[in-house]
DNA sequence: ATAAAATCAGTAATCGTTACTGATATCGAT
DNA sequence: ATCGATATCAGTAACGATTACTGATTTTAT
């Protein structure tokens, strides 16, 4: 089962690399299909699960009900806009210190967390002036 | 557009205040037709969202890819096992301050955030022993 | 009681995603 | 370089959660 090499991948990972905005599945295939006409939705779903399973990418719930992926694995934070729904990488420092104010009444072992922020991005603040 | 008093409505709130373990819709749905045998999956979907949609329930996105239900509306913070999928309420004080944190480097405007727990709960971890 | 309209049960449709199928591409061994 | 095993593919069907539709039933203000 070993893993074999295969272009669509490639362009998968390249695509999302060259991205910041954290696409979905679907925005993936209309822009790989710009260059790779005959890729298949499924081969996007299955090489994207498949780059998340062996860590070369992220994959985002961000509670809209879609997956967003990020080529990006640091551990980072990320802002969705309330308007316009966009997704942007937040700068900021570590604030894994809420696992250990979780864990102070629970009986159970934390080992992770999942946040992010909402509100309204900048350009939608300009917008509206 | 009056909101008119509906049975079903108030057997799903009932139910889901009888609960402390955050079901999703189908598990409302299961139980409710215990008592009411001809409610429909439709009509739980769409009290559920109504009910939300006014404040009197709060909707769960905890990355399961299913929408789970809390009677209770006050804020605070879940905790998921990655064992069993139990979602258990969090007793912690309160860590508002990390939008502070977020803020400081952010052009946008923070009003909210979404935090999560996940790791293994006291009963998953008595299991294994 | 009556009538307008909110709600219902039942079902069909939608959407994101996954699974299946027979064909194709990759890659280590020859 | 070619072979054979198998990972991957394109295309499509199936899936699960959720939403939308429809004509019948309840609710509630008059």
């Amino acid at each position: 089962m070993a893993l074999k090499h295969s272009k669509q991948r490639d362009m998968i990972k390249d695509f999302l690399m060259s991205r910041k905005d954290h696409p979905t599945a679907d925005v993936v295939y209309m822009n790989v299909r710009q260059i790779q006409p005959n890729i298949s939705l499924g081969t996007v779903y299955r090489n994207l699960t498949l780059l998340a399973d062996i860590g070369e990418i992220q994959r985002l719930r961000l509670g809209d009900g879609v997956d967003h992926f990020d080529a990006d694995i640091s551990e980072h934070y990320h802002f969705v806009c309330n308007d316009c729904g966009g997704v942007i990488d937040l700068e900021m420092e570590n604030i894994d210190s809420i696992q250990e104010v979780a864990q102070k009444k629970f009986d159970g072992h934390i080992t992770g967390h999942v946040t992010h922020f909402y509100g309204t991005c900048n350009c939608c603040m300009k917008a509206v002036k």
